[in-house]
DNA sequence: GTTTCAATCTCGTTG
DNA sequence: CAACGAGGTTGAAAC
């Protein structure tokens, strides 16, 4: 793989390498002592510090601080990168349009500066989700009790969609709504909405929470309205996420 | 500022520079061929690829991929992490207790290893959210219209907390619910919803929904339910956002 | 600690 | 292109 690294490079000398990376597309990491403006979206100033810089080649601009997890600035991918050098210093400049907004990167000195190519078209499989869940659901409908048979899933109701309709034992029209993780009040909000939908109906309507777990007010609300929470987790086998792999690159 | 690199290290030499870092709580950079596999609040896998990864003193574990903002898998801060060499392949763990959860990357290969100290203790100044809109009304209620005059900001109903409550120059109740950016039907029906919570009253009861701008479809809701909109964007002076800046460093 | 809610949310999918 | 919803959401504030 072609990897290029400058250690404490003049700004000159970064200013070009810089142009190098924007211009082949490549993934650029900079140490640099910077300040940032950002102003779009929302506006924000931070002074002089030492930052860790990631550009991708899909135009990704990822600036973080010594801490945390999230990037203190950041712009998404297909942004605008430029260069440029003014008085021994550098300005590296993101613009959007649509939203309209730009990030200021102005460097005082650069401590190290690398770029690299190569394709990364691997995909990630994962599990654990509403979608793993809601499949589970339609393929073993016994997980939500003996009889119950699904009639359709996301079936659409002025509120939005319902995750999974289906009918009891009994023949009864029940809501089920979904939740991967310990559910909240707004679950049961939203269930109760659904559950709403068919109050014109003669018969009643069972609404089931489905989620690993559920917070205690929530669980209060739940009886409030005589609907049930049925304790499930989404399942964990993995499987590929994105059909769109290009795997003859390897 | 100390600032160590390697390019194309073996294994063995990476290991050794990894436990230093780790050692030191230093900001590390990797640019790694590396599978990588998370089990925890959801589970995923990883195949062997070209990966960026940071790992921070504060136990942040970030892992990018060649496109995209976000990282393909990460960890939070207060991560513990480990790394041990096994057979000539690199294994970085990083491990949290609550969630339970753990992330492995396996390193067949490291391009570029960096580790560098120096603290950041600048703090950001950012100005345009929500809260910042609800502060610019409550202190010029006539941005709204002239007349109005706020009662209470996040007057709680069964429906949750209204951004703004006021009376209209003809003493009638008006409900403003707030958003920074463009606002779509949910924060309609949220609106909605809050304005029902006084339908027992009997007078009419204004719903006024303040945000930059509104999708088509929510204009039509709000027209159907005789509720306005006013266009108002937050505003975008700057202020120091944490108070715990901690200057005497610099 | 847990719960709630905004975010320069991001990112995918769908119409 | 805009709109909508899920996320290992994250992060902060409120309780």
């Amino acid at each position: 793989m072609l990897l290029k690294i400058e250690h404490n490079p003049t700004n000159l000398e970064a200013t070009e390498l810089i142009n190098e990376a924007i211009s082949k597309r490549a993934f650029m990491i900079l140490v640099v002592c910077c300040k940032v403006n950002y102003e779009g979206r929302a506006t924000s100033k931070l002074g002089f510090g030492e930052r860790t810089v990631l550009i991708k080649g899909d135009g990704s601009f990822i600036i973080h601080q010594d801490r945390n997890l999230e990037p203190i600035n950041w712009q998404p991918p297909r942004t605008k990168i430029g260069v440029k050098l003014e008085d021994d210093v550098i300005k590296i400049m993101g613009k959007r349009r649509k939203p309209k907004e730009q990030l200021e990167l102005v460097i005082r000195n650069v401590h190290l500066i690398s770029y690299h190519l190569g394709s990364d078209t691997k995909d990630i499989e994962l599990a654990g989700y509403e979608e793993d869940m809601r499949q589970m659901i339609m393929d073993n409908p016994e997980l939500i009790e003996k009889g119950f048979r699904p009639t359709s899933k996301e079936y659409q109701t002025p509120q939005g969609f319902i995750d999974i309709l289906g009918k009891d034992d009994a023949g009864k029209l029940v809501v089920l709504e979904l939740k991967s993780r310990k559910a909240g009040v707004n679950a049961v909000k939203q269930l109760l909405r659904y559950v709403d939908c068919f109050s014109d109906n003669k018969e009643f309507v069972r609404g089931i929470l489905v989620s690993p777990s559920i917070t205690e007010e929530a669980k209060e609300i739940l009886n409030e309205y005589q609907m049930e929470h049925i304790s499930l987790s989404p399942p964990k086998e993995l499987k590929v996420k994105s059909s769109t792999t290009l795997d003859y690159f390897f």
